[in-house]
DNA sequence: ACATGGATGCTT
DNA sequence: AGCATCCATGTC
C-alpha cells in the first residue's frame, strides 16, 4: 500500500504516469476487488480547460481537490455514471488525476455482480471510467476518502514491468487548445484499454 | 450513429 | 425556478 503524502503530492501529470501499473483495491462487504491501472488522465487545474477547476471554480462538488493530494474526488456524469479521480498536488492545487480503465486481477466474480450490465468478454467489467466505478462499486459514499489510508480504496505497487504511451485526452471537445494536449497515459500493450 | 439520463452549476 | 451542460455507456 502507498502512503506517503510525496507520492500523491506531484503535479497531476507526474501521477497519473506514476499510477499506471499500480494495483488499485477496494474492499467491500468483506470482498477485495483489485485492478491494474492500465489508462489515466491528468487534469491540470485552473489553467486547464478541461478541469474542473478551470479559473479557480470553486464549488461543494469540487472542494476537495483544493486539498491535500491522496484524496477520492468521485462525482456523477450523465446523471446516472459514477468518475473516479484521485486529487494530486498540494493544498490550493486543484488537479486531480482521471481513472479511465483497470485490468481486473481479484475479485471479478464479484465484479460481475456489482457491474450492471451483463457482459461477455472480461474486459468489459472495467474498460471504461465509468465501468470500473460499477465493477469494484465505488460511489460517492467515497467521495473525500484517503487512500493514503488504506481500507476501502487503496494503492498498491505491483512488481510488473510496464511501458507508458500518451494521447490526447477523452470527451473534451469544449476544451479548445487543451483538447491536444497529450495528459492521457496508457499500457498501450495491455487489452484492457477505454478505446 | 444515436438515445439515454439526472445531478450539477449557472443564469434569471 | 428554469435551463444548458456533461472527464459515458449501451444498443442500434
Amino acid at each position: 500500500m502507498i502512503t506517503s503524502e510525496e507520492f500523491f503530492n506531484q503535479d497531476a501529470i507526474s501521477l497519473a504516469k506514476d499510477l499506471i501499473g499500480k494495483h488499485i483495491t477496494r474492499t467491500i462487504d468483506g470482498h477485495e476487488l483489485t485492478g491494474k491501472i492500465v489508462e489515466t488522465e491528468a487534469y491540470m487545474g485552473i489553467d486547464d480547460r478541461a478541469s474542473h477547476t478551470y479559473r479557480g471554480k470553486k464549488t461543494k462538488r469540487t472542494e476537495i481537490l483544493y486539498g491535500e493530494g491522496g484524496f477520492a474526488y468521485v462525482y456523477t456524469i450523465y446523471g446516472i455514471y459514477q468518475c473516479l479521480n484521485i486529487v494530486a498536488n498540494h493544498e490550493s492545487i486543484p488537479q486531480a488525476v482521471f481513472i479511465r480503465a483497470l485490468e481486473p486481477i481479484v475479485g471479478l466474480e464479484n465484479m460481475r455482480e456489482y457491474r450492471k450490465t451483463e457482459i461477455s468478454k472480461i474486459k468489459n467489467l472495467t474498460n471504461g471510467p465509468s465501468k470500473l466505478c460499477q465493477s469494484l462499486r465505488i460511489d460517492k459514499q467515497l467521495y473525500g476518502y484517503d487512500l493514503k489510508n488504506g481500507g476501502e480504496l487503496y494503492i498498491s505497487n505491483s512488481n510488473e514491468k510496464i511501458s507508458i504511451a500518451s494521447s490526447p485526452r477523452i470527451n473534451i471537445d469544449y476544451s479548445g487548445p487543451d483538447k491536444s494536449k497529450p495528459w492521457r497515459f496508457f499500457d498501450p500493450k495491455s487489452d484492457f484499454l477505454s478505446k
